[in-house]
DNA sequence: ATATCTGCAAACAATTTGCAGACGC
DNA sequence: GCGTCTGCAAATTGTTTGCAGATAT
């Protein structure tokens, strides 16, 4: 999805919550789509900082759950306190690979997952709002390396 | 796995890496034995001050990333900082369903989702150490009640 | 006009760390 | 006895909140 076309459902979105459009909020989510890598609270912070030098953190947090809940973002958790962001509206659903020797992230979709955790859930009568697969690992380069004599 | 059992491991791990069995070490780990639930590092930490009331939350957060690193137990990320424990030495794998309403858990396991994960993984000649999957949303009792009407 | 936003700074929660004494091996 | 552990308290990190003034509608 084009920038210009999320930007033009942040606002229906808003306007839904009888939110406001302001100038700090169009920043982020066009910062949020000028990347299409997965960001931290603090990338987003600095980004917008250099485009604003007022823009305060409060207000990335703030604008960045927002975005979350208009399902504008996803999170990904990565453990020890570390949360990263992807925009993912008008994106295709997708999960993830964390490298834990690089940090390298990729990203893969298989349907026939997909299919089978609807299919769990409803065994369960769970109704699922949203689901995370994430397989950390060693990437094909990283394992490569290790995989190298110490010598 | 029996808990003496555990302790066993916990000591021949400790061994291989010239740690030292601890009292504190010994009562953490067999507090995590002492429950089928998933926990908190502060309940750990208030099981281990009932029984022994020296004991310090640094002791359970250095210990619990011990049985972690050993794989005596696992963590479950729930997001805004929550982290949750389970022990899982002599266990079988499986996945999580998080109930948003009632913070009820499901486990359950799909032999096929794990068999397609090793596939994606092989796919991408990626290395799988550990993979978590979990589904977000309302349990069956959770579901109910939100259907009803407000009134 | 008025309710929502913002930046700021302080508050928070979860976790980590430096250190000096205690203790397992 | 040596090197690892522990408790303590302070420090860190990531995030949230109260407030008074600013701003969108």
């Amino acid at each position: 999805m084009q920038p210009a076309q999320a930007l033009k459902r942040f606002e229906q979105f808003l306007r839904t919550r009888s939110l406001r459009m302001t100038n700090q909020r169009k920043e982020i989510l066009q910062l949020a789509w000028a990347t299409h890598a997965h960001f931290t609270a603090e990338d987003m912070f600095s980004w917008a900082r250099a485009r604003d030098a007022s823009v305060s953190r409060a207000t990335v947090y703030r604008t960045l759950s927002l975005l979350v809940e208009g399902r504008f973002l996803a999170t990904i958790e990565r453990g020890h306190g570390q949360t990263l962001y992807e925009h993912i509206l008008g994106h295709r659903h997708h999960d993830h690979m964390l490298c834990l020797g690089c940090g390298r992230i990729i990203e893969f979709l298989s349907e026939e997952i997909e299919r089978l955790q609807v299919e769990m859930a409803a065994r369960h009568q769970f109704q699922i709002q949203r689901h995370t697969l994430s397989l950390e690992g060693l990437c094909a380069r990283c394992h490569a390396q290790t995989a190298v004599p110490v010598s």
